[in-house]
DNA sequence: AACACATTCAACCGCAGTCCC
DNA sequence: CGGGACTGCGGTTGAATGTGT
């Protein structure tokens, strides 16, 4: 998974790091610190540019660093600091003491960002509430048929009107999503943008959006009936 | 077993900001 | 004040590894 080592026409080495450089460099910041980055690898005796020991530090060798796979804790926590900073990883990174930005910058576009791309749609506005509720619970378990969940829609009326009801209850007040036990407060969700909420409802199974695919076919359903109220 | 495709993540690259002369 | 050197950040790459067929 690492590019393997090269060598420039300076003969600067790039490419993975090998242990004994690693321990070069550990031992050189051990007795000297992180002072210039540029002129560090000429007098720790390695044949690296000062970018590749800092990011190397940085990334692998500091103490502290620690690896392997994001909580669930973690990865919402990611969620609602990317919401406030954008992509300013560094920024995010300092909330995890031990993660990097790297790190994190990784995981959201290996996890988190893939996952939200294939949960878009209108239909994730649908509350839990309409579902065992006001719909034949087998036909909406059977499959994620767009016209099959239409026909329901269309076919209740009383349904409709609630999810109508329940979308504008969403746009003004999240905490209508959380009354069911939710370990989640509803300020948790206080400015987030609606895409990033609803990603964090998906995992929760007894939510509705969690268990549809957000068909392109159905957000055209789903438009048809709730357009005018919702704008579309 | 063999191949294709997807995922992971360390490392690189380019740019912007800051510092210093 | 201008310009070069240096640092830090975010985007991207690509080989190793995992998974599916």
């Amino acid at each position: 998974m690492v590019k393997p080592a090269s060598f420039d026409i300076n003969g600067m080495k790039s490419g993975a790091w090998s242990e004994e450089e690693d321990n070069k460099l550990r031992a050189f910041i051990g007795q000297f610190g992180q002072t210039n980055w540029r002129q560090l690898p000429v007098f720790a005796g390695l044949k690296r540019c000062g970018k590749s020991c800092r990011l190397r530090w940085l990334n692998y060798l500091r103490p502290g660093i620690r690896r392997g796979n994001f909580t669930e804790d973690e990865t919402h926590l990611i969620i609602k600091l990317h919401n406030v900073l954008g992509n300013k990883w560094s920024a995010i990174a300092e909330h995890f003491p031990g993660r990097t930005d790297n790190d994190i910058k990784n995981y959201w576009n290996a996890h988190i960002h893939k996952r939200k791309g294939r949960r878009n749609g209108t239909c994730a506005r649908v509350t839990r509430e309409i579902k065992p509720q006001n719909l034949a619970q087998e036909e909406l378990s059977s499959d994620s048929n767009s016209s099959t969940i239409t026909n329901c829609l269309n076919q209740n009326t009383t349904a409709i009107s609630e999810v109508a009801e329940n979308i504008g209850v969403f746009e003004s007040n999240a905490d209508s999503y959380f009354n069911h036990g939710s370990f989640i407060e509803q300020d948790y969700f206080d400015g987030m943008e609606e895409e990033n909420m609803m990603f964090l409802l998906s995992d929760y199974s007894d939510v509705g959006v969690a268990s549809w695919d957000l068909s392109a076919a159905f957000e055209q359903d789903f438009n048809k009936i709730f357009g005018d109220y919702y704008g579309k």
